[in-house]
This record gives structure tokens, C-alpha cells and sequence, in this order.
DNA sequence: TCAAAAGTGTTGCAAATACACCCATGT
DNA sequence: ACATGGGTGTATTTGCAACACTTTTGA
């Protein structure tokens, strides 16, 4: 084969990191700091060394850039052809993760600017790259995947309460929910097991804490 | 980026066409000619050229290597970190298509022995590269995938009866449905419509022949 | 007349939906 | 005392699964 043009390609990762906060999805972005996307903001990616996997490079690269690790990431997509970046031909394969919100520390390197959650609403217009796309396109596999599958557990904390639960699910699948409905559900299905109680917070009655009855990835029909 | 990390990454497509003959669930293969593959068989596939999409690159490769064309190709997975090719590194983005079975003449070049359907659970063992993996990967996903689009219609002719019909839906799924149970399912759904009769072969009641709504992609929830 | 596939309805059961009020706590 | 979310049961509807016989044709 020509190695002329095999040289031409490039192989990049990027990750669509998730989470539910308040009510919301958000996703995980870093803005630029180099020309041409300089201020923009993106999905943490970038390119795979020698030796590395593709999962294994894509961890590295959201530790690197964004300080998030030890979080289940699975392949998405592999998008190209869209003169996908200035500088020579790339092919970018997406991973896609969910995580809890809670206590995150977020830390970039000094090759960023900066590094936060979006309101998935409200991701600034142009993201750098074709990562518009890329984002789309995760949150509809998301919103796909949730419902034949257990995935909701990795956007929970180790412990929490039914209502957290259902907001997640309402959330990634954006309509709402009946409560009694939702919880004969989740229950029935044994999907989460109760543990003590939660009075902290809130001025209202205190709420079970639940735990997942499995964190392995299983097909289950939640709706 | 460093240079010589990157001049180790090739990019290659692997296509599994699927068809239903006869009962059973075939996939095309091609029987291969220079070491360290030589007489193995293998899912049609190579190297991606210079300006080519992935896309354009699996119909290209599958029309060059086994004569089959026109078809609608789908992404499915990108593999990688297998050792995959003895020479040097390959990542393989596989496609998934389904074609109708009736009237293909396969050829191939002089670069490969053979090309042919087998059956898929008569597969030869060992076959070039990893493509087991893929091809098992494949197969489940067409079995899911088919439970929630309408995309059997790549795998049947224009028009056919309903018997036919629900053989591949039988043979991808590999369970068996009940006759009148399948019959109100589509129809009440509008998959198809019906068309003339069918007099032709069988020494038994002719059949009335149906052709799709839509040839589209849809989501259906079929099963 | 026989073989082989085409065609056709009803019933029981299980699962999904719709729906409204009292409870426990913090301020 | 009031605001806030937590917690609970029933009745109706809908969709799915099980099931067997008659029809039409070619040989």
C-alpha cells in the first residue's frame, strides 16, 4: 500500500462525558487555547499515541485534559469526512460515559483554558471542530440506551433516593415521569435495594436512600 | 505530534453482508490469497485510500472485492489493539449491510480465491484477522436491531409474501413466531401493503404478495 | 386425493396508564 | 402553620400470547 497517503491519517478520540445536575443534562467541554479554535469550546479529545488502544486512549486523554478517571467509557461513533480539522485529514472515534455530578474536581492543563459542565440546552453554537455533531448524536444514543438498559447507575452517587432516580431518567429522556408508576417499576424489576434513611437537606419528610442491586452493565427493559 | 507514532496507524473498513436463504442466516465471505491469510476465509475489507470517506470506502471495497453493490452500508463498531494485522497496526471500522439474497453474482479480483454466502453457524473456525469477533459482534446486533426498526426490508426483494417475510424475521431473531400473531403485528403496524397475487412455484395455495410503505429507516418497534 | 403452504378470530393474562391524598420535616 | 418533596393503591385499558381449522393449488 502507498504509504503517502496512509501518513495522512490521523486517528483522534473524543469524549462525551454526561451528567445530571438539578434537572439538567450536562455535558463536559474544554475551551480552546491554539488557533484555528482559539476561545472555542470542545469535547476533551485529541489525538492516540503509539501502543495505546483506543479505550485506553481515550481514558488518558479525559484525565489529561479534564481531571475525570476511573469512569466506564464506550465507543460510540467514528466520524470523518467533514474536513473534520484544518490541519490534514483526522479520523475521531467517539466515546460516550455518564457520571455522577457530585463532587467532581475538574482540572485542566495549561494547554486549555478552561474546562466546565454546559447545560446540553445551552453548549455555546459553534464547538470546535464538528463536535456539534458528535454531541447530537451521543445524547440521542443516550437517550436510546437508557431505556433497554441499566446505564442509569453511573449517572447516581453509591446511595440515593428514588426521586434522584426518576429525575435522572426524566432528564436523558426529557418528559416526565408518574411517580407511583416509576416506582412499582424500578422496584419490580429489582433493579435498586433500599438501605437506611436521608434526613439531610431538605425542609420536607426525609427520603430512602436506595443502592443499585447490580453496577455490571445488563439489558433490562426499564421502559 | 510526533510523526513516526502516527505513520504506524492504518485505517481499514470489513464488511459483513448479511442475507436469508433458504432458512438460514448467511454472511458473504472471501477466501483469501497471500500469507500469513492465504486459502482463510474473511469478511471483505482493506486499507482506506487518500480522500476516501469510511463510508466510501466499505462500498468501494465490498463492490471491488465480491461484485455486490448498491447497498446500504452501516457503521457498526471500530476495532482495534488485537494484534490484529501480523503487519504492523490496524484499526478496522466495520459495516453491517443486509441484502437480498435473490440474484447476486458474486465476483471477485485475482487477489483472492473465492468468493461466497456461508451459512453463519457453518462459518469456518478460524477465520483471517479477528474477524470472528466482528461477525459475532454483527449478528447480535442485527438480532436487536431488528426488534426495533424496519430494516428487514433490506433483505427481502420488492415485493413477497408474508410467509417470507416472517422467515427473516424467524431466521435473524432465531425463534420461531406465531403465524397469526406476526400477520396482525405488521399489518396493524403498516409495514407493508399488499399488491397482486402470486400463482408462480409452490404446489400449494398461492400467496398475495406484499411490498413495504417504506423503504426507509424508521423506528418501529416491531417485537 | 394428497401434500403443502395460505389464510383467518377469540380469549385470557399481564403490563401500562391514569389518577389524588396524607406524611414527615425544616423554617 | 405552611411549604416542600416523600410516600402509597386501585381501576381501566391495552397489548401480547396461546391456540386449530378451512382453503387453494399442483402433482
Amino acid at each position: 500500500m502507498n504509504n503517502i497517503v496512509m501518513n495522512n491519517v490521523r486517528v483522534a478520540v473524543d469524549n462525551c462525558i454526561f451528567a445530571v445536575r438539578d434537572g439538567r443534562l450536562e455535558v463536559l467541554l474544554i475551551q480552546m487555547k491554539k488557533e484555528p479554535f482559539d476561545f472555542a469550546w470542545a469535547l476533551p479529545g485529541g489525538l492516540i499515541e503509539a501502543g495505546e488502544t483506543l479505550d485506553g486512549a481515550a481514558a488518558r486523554i479525559l484525565e489529561q485534559q479534564t481531571g475525570v478517571r476511573d469512569v466506564y467509557l464506550e465507543q460510540l461513533y467514528t466520524f470523518d469526512d467533514r474536513s473534520r480539522d484544518p490541519d490534514g485529514r483526522v479520523i475521531s472515534v467517539a466515546y460516550v460515559s455518564l457520571i455522577p455530578w457530585e463532587g467532581r474536581d475538574l482540572k485542566t492543563t495549561d494547554k486549555y483554558r478552561a474546562v466546565q459542565f454546559w447545560d446540553c440546552d445551552r453548549v455555546p453554537s459553534k464547538l470546535a471542530y464538528d463536535h456539534r455533531e458528535i454531541l447530537d448524536y451521543a445524547r440521542n444514543r443516550l437517550a436510546a440506551k437508557i431505556q433497554y438498559t441499566n446505564c442509569v447507575w453511573s449517572l447516581l452517587p453509591e446511595r440515593f433516593t428514588l426521586s434522584e432516580l426518576q429525575n435522572a431518567y426524566e432528564t436523558v429522556l426529557n418528559r416526565n415521569l408518574d411517580k407511583r408508576n416509576f416506582r412499582k417499576k424500578v422496584l419490580s424489576l429489582h433493579l435498586v435495594k433500599p438501605c437506611g434513611e436521608k434526613s439531610s437537606g431538605g425542609r420536607h419528610r426525609p427520603a430512602m436512600l436506595y443502592s443499585f442491586e447490580s453496577r455490571e452493565p445488563e439489558l433490562v427493559e426499564v421502559f
